[in-house]
DNA sequence: GACATATTTCTCAGATATGTGACATTCTCT
DNA sequence: AGAGAATGTCACATATCTGAGAAATATGTC
C-alpha cells in the first residue's frame, strides 16, 4: 500500500504534466484525497511542485547510475539509458522540460539545476563515447541526437498512454528506431 | 502588420501549448494588447480555445493538402509530409495533443474532431502507400511509426525553441533519423 | 479639423482557486 | 473496547482570475 504523500505526488506528476496550472482540486481527486488533505502534506502549491521536482530527479539519477555501473560497453549503456528513460516516463520528459522551457533560466548556482545537469551528464558522456568510437553518424551533431532521444522517449509514452502498441514491443521499437535514426 | 486578432490568437497557441489554465493575462501579454482587448475579440476563454483550434486545423490541414498534390511518389509525400508538419511546429503537436489526451473523448460526431480526422488520415493513407510498396521495415507497427512521428516533430521544435541545432540542419536531421528508424 | 475605429486605463462584481481552523469520522493498532 | 493517528467535512478568509462597462487616449482617414 503506497502512502498517501507518495500518491499525492504520484497524481501532481500526472496532472502538472498535462497541464502545469491545473487546480489543486484536480491532483486531490486523481490521488483520492481530499483538497484539506493534500495540504496537510504539502503547505502550498509550490511545495508540491519542489517535491515533484525531488521525486522526478531522484527517480531519474537512480536509474541513469544504475544502468551507468551495470554496464561497459557505450552501445549496452546507451540502449539501456534509453530503457530507463522510457521506465522513468513522465518523470524524465518532464522534468526535462522545466529545466528547458523560456520561463526556466537554467543556472549552475541552483541546486535543482546541478542535479538536473549531473543526471543528464551521465548520458550525454555515454553519447561522447560512442561519437569517440566511431559509432555514430558523423553528420548528426550531438545536440540533435539529444532531442530525438527525448522525442523518442515521448513516442513510447505516447504509445503507452494510447494503448495501441503492444507493451512488449514498445522498447524494442524504441531502439529500432533510434539506433537506426543515429548510428553510422 | 498582422491584425491584432490573429496576433492574439498566436500568442494563445504559444501559451496554451506550454499551460493549458495559464491566466488570460498571460496571452495578453505575450499579444502585447491588454486583457480588455482580448476580450473585445473573444467572449470567454472557450471562444479563444476555439480560436485556437480552428486555426491550427487549418494550418495544419492547408500544409497537408498542398503536399499531398504537390507530389505523387508515396516517399516524396512522405518526407514532405514531415516537414509540412515540422513548419507548422506547435500547432501540429498541440492539435494532436488535444485530440489525444484523456479527458477528450474523440468522437466522429464533433465537427473538430472530423476535421482533425480527415488531416491526419491524409498523413496515414500515405504511409499504408508506403506499406503497400514493401518500402516500411515490417517488424514495425503503423502505430508506432505515426508515434514516432510526432515524437521527431517534437524533437525538431525542441531544437528549434533551444537554437542548439542551425536551422537549415533540422529538417535534413529530422528526416534523416525518421527515414533510417522507419524504412526497410 | 472632424470623424470613425481601435486600444488603453480604470473600475467593479462575480467566479474560481487557495490555504487554514475546528470538529467529526474512520482506520489501525493493541 | 479504546487510544491515537490519519482523513474527511464544513465553514471561512483571502487571493487571483474573469468578464464587462465607461471614459480617456491613440490611430488612421477623409
Amino acid at each position: 500500500m503506497k502512502d498517501t504523500k507518495q500518491k499525492i505526488i504520484d497524481a501532481a506528476i500526472t496532472i502538472f504534466n498535462e497541464d502545469f496550472s491545473a487546480p489543486l482540486e484536480n491532483v486531490a481527486d486523481v490521488a483520492e484525497v481530499t483538497r484539506r488533505t493534500l495540504h496537510r502534506y504539502f503547505a502550498d502549491r509550490q511545495d508540491l511542485v519542489n517535491a515533484c521536482q525531488n521525486t522526478m530527479q531522484e527517480s531519474c539519477r537512480k536509474a541513469m547510475e544504475e544502468v551507468y555501473s551495470n554496464f561497459e560497453n557505450p552501445l549496452e549503456r546507451f540502449e539501456n539509458m534509453l530503457y530507463a528513460a522510457i521506465d522513468c516516463g513522465v518523470k524524465f520528459s518532464f522534468l526535462h522540460r522545466l529545466h528547458n522551457n523560456e520561463h526556466h533560466s537554467h543556472s549552475q548556482h541552483n541546486n535543482d539545476c546541478k542535479n538536473y545537469d549531473r543526471t543528464f551528464n551521465k548520458f550525454k558522456s555515454t553519447l561522447d563515447e560512442l561519437k569517440n568510437a566511431g559509432l555514430l553518424d558523423a553528420s548528426l551533431t550531438m545536440e540533435w541526437i539529444e532531442m530525438l532521444v527525448t522525442g523518442i522517449v515521448t513516442a513510447a509514452i505516447n504509445s503507452e498512454k494510447a494503448g495501441n502498441v503492444a507493451r512488449t514491443n514498445i522498447k524494442k521499437f524504441s531502439w529500432h528506431s533510434l539506433s537506426r535514426g543515429i548510428l553510422a
